[in-house]
Parts: C-alpha cells; sequence; structure tokens
DNA sequence: GATAATTTTTGACCTAAATCAAAAAATGAA
DNA sequence: TTCATTTTTTGATTTAGGTCAAAAATTATC
C-alpha cells in the first residue's frame, strides 16, 4: 500500500495535507540484496515499505546475524541514529525487490506540527515496534531452538516463504544447520 | 526524584500546569518484594518511579523470569494494556522499598492535549525503552554467557547491587548456577 | 542468639545445539 | 545444457551450559 493510503486509512486528510505530504517523500525502488542503509551508518531517514519485503542486520565475527525482518505496510528507522544521534549497528536490505517511501525524521516533525492527528498514529507505531521487540525477545530468552521454530511458523509463516534458511536461522538465534535439521524432522 | 520535576527538567511548566498534572497522579509507596501489578492484568496506569528499583518478571513452567529492571526516574507501563488492550504477560515488583508516581494512559493523552510540549517527552522516553529492548536483545541473541554477565557489570553494574542472583540470571537468560560460576571465576 | 528460611555455591552428570567438514541440491549464468 | 556458485542437508564430534542434588552461606524471625 502506497504510504498516503497507509495513512488515509487511519485518518482524514485534506488535499492540502496530502500535497504536503507528498512533498516530503520520495519513493524509491530496489532489487533483491540491494542494501539501502550501510550499518553504522547515522541516517534520520525513515522508511515506508509500499511492496516487498526487507531485513535489518549486523555483522558480528564476519557473520551475518538479522535483527528484524520487516513486511510490506511496516516502517523502520534507527532508534539509535533519530533519538541519540549515534551510529546504528544495523543495516538495512531488500529481502526481495523493493519499493519504498522514506522521508527525514525533520520532516516528519514537519509533518506533525502541521497535522496533529498524525502524532498518535506515530505513537501507535512506536509501539507496534515495541510489542514486536518486546515479543521476539519473549521467544528467544528461554525457548528450545524448536520452540522457537514452531512459534515462527505460527506466528509469521509468511516471513518463511520469503527468505532463505541461513536469515531466518540467524534471526530466531540458532545456526543453519540446526534449523535445517529441525525442518526435516 | 518527583515526576513534576523529572518534567520540569525537560521544559517549563506553568503553575497552572503543574496544579493539572498534579491533580492527576498519585504517589504510593510500596515494599520491598510487593507487587505492583499482577502478570496479566490490563491495567492501562503508567508507573513512575520516583524512588527506589523495580522489575518486570513473568511465570514460565513454575520458574520464575526476569523481563526488565527499572531504575529511578524511569517510566514502566504495559504496551499490550494500553495500546493493544491485551494482558501483559509481566508483572512489576519493587526490587526494594519504592516510591511511584502513577497516572491513567488516558490522562496522559489530557496532559499531552493541554501541555503539547510534554509529547515529545513522551515520544523520548518512548524511544529510551525502545533503545533499551533492543540493547538487551542484542546482548542475548549470540553473546555466551561470560559474555553477557560482562556486559552486564559494564552497562548496568549499579543493578547487581541490588538483586539477588537468580532475577539477574533470568534476566541475562542463563541459570542460576552458571551465573554463579561466572562470578567466581 | 538460636533456629528457620532463603539464597548462593559447589559437584557430578547430561543434553541441546555449536562447530567443522563435506555431500547434495538448488539456483544462476554463459 | 553445462559449469559455477550459492544454499541446504547430513554426518561426526565437541562443548557450553542445563539439570539435579546437596552443602555452605547469608538473611530473617521469634
Amino acid at each position: 500500500m502506497e504510504l498516503i493510503n497507509y495513512i488515509k486509512s487511519h485518518l482524514t486528510l485534506t488535499n492540502d495535507d496530502e500535497l504536503f505530504i507528498n512533498s516530503m517523500t520520495q519513493t524509491e525502488t530496489y532489487k533483491k540484496g540491494d542494501i539501502i542503509r550501510e550499518p553504522y551508518s547515522k541516517s534520520k531517514v525513515i522508511h515506508f515499505i509500499h511492496q516487498g519485503f526487507a531485513r535489518n542486520y549486523y555483522v558480528k565475527n564476519g557473520k551475518d546475524i538479522t535483527y528484524f525482518f520487516l513486511k510490506d505496510n511496516s516502517f523502520t528507522f534507527s532508534v539509535d541514529a533519530v533519538y541519540f544521534n549515534a551510529p546504528t549497528k544495523y543495516g538495512l536490505q531488500a529481502e526481495e525487490d523493493l519499493i519504498l517511501t522514506s522521508f527525514k525524521y525533520d520532516d516528519l516533525m514537519k509533518m506533525l506540527e502541521r497535522i496533529p492527528k498524525m502524532a498518535h498514529l506515530y505513537e501507535i507505531e512506536m509501539a507496534k515496534f515495541i510489542k514486536q521487540l518486546s515479543d521476539k525477545y519473549y521467544l528467544i530468552q528461554f525457548q528450545s531452538a524448536q520452540d522457537r521454530y514452531n512459534s515462527m511458523l505460527e506466528r509469521y509463516p509468511d516471513i518463511l516463504l520469503h527468505v532463505s534458511l541461513g536469515h531466518v536461522a540467524s534471526y530466531l538465534g540458532i545456526t543453519q544447520e540446526t534449523l535445517s535439521r529441525i525442518r526435516t524432522k
């Protein structure tokens, strides 16, 4: 869904508001595997996934580890960069061909000033992110590899269709070999 | 620090604003070990820790597991209850004698309406929470028990002084026995 | 201060999952 | 369709950290 339609599905915009928002956002396309943001960037850009599938990742001891998967109709940005002016560990990569609509955090603030009811939408988006992080944390803290895979199957079966085994394994905090063995059980 | 002073350390309040805020908040004290909120509550109350030390916890297979530690001058509430009207897995317990200032989420919305510049403070508090969750997640995803303890020592040495070994161990996602062995290394 | 209750440490053993390595399968390119 | 590259599976081995149990130390209660 386009960003503007996503917003309009939550609140009513005047024509002028719509033009204002469009003037502050840019839409780009990426190919599968493209890096949208490198790790250690301090970019304060917020991305909305219009179409496709992406992931946040980081590199640790030479290993590529998936931090988060991102579906269409979701937002992503670096909390470290935007709120703490610090480089983020996490890069952003297209898992498949991608259409993104992006805007600067500072411009978001201008939009919220002009269209105050959008602030609540932003608040909800932050809450969604907290909930996802929190659920994921719960999943990993004391569950076996099998349990982790099971709840992935249950909650995000669609992700498994889009993504290589290695990316899922590191997301679940297990090795690729272990995940492979679990799947063939 | 008192909630009102915490707010005033970030922005200027008129006398009227201050009275308004005070009229919507309540301060209570708790003893070490007291349960402030039971797991599975749907309470939409936001707590500010004025003095003392607390933790979020949950129970899994009969085991008590620490989800998060909470220092003074921090806020805590259930994202599930407030934003998704769902019961939260997590309870809230005083790790030591506690003074809390509490207010309802709905009343926070009234405060933000009246004092719009407070909205940014709330936004920052949500961002802080995301950062903490995110850092904690990073810690647990692919680090050894030793590494987890080390970064705890480095980043939150104060927590270790306040809290029993078992509570710290479950927070780090390891058993109490393992943590004990690590400490005596 | 003695006893009870809780918390922490130590020990022996076991298991889930990591590591290393190589084969098989799938995907892509020429 | 063949060859090259990447991804997934399978196998053998190792190990970090879990489990169970009991002793020691600390803290709380009468």
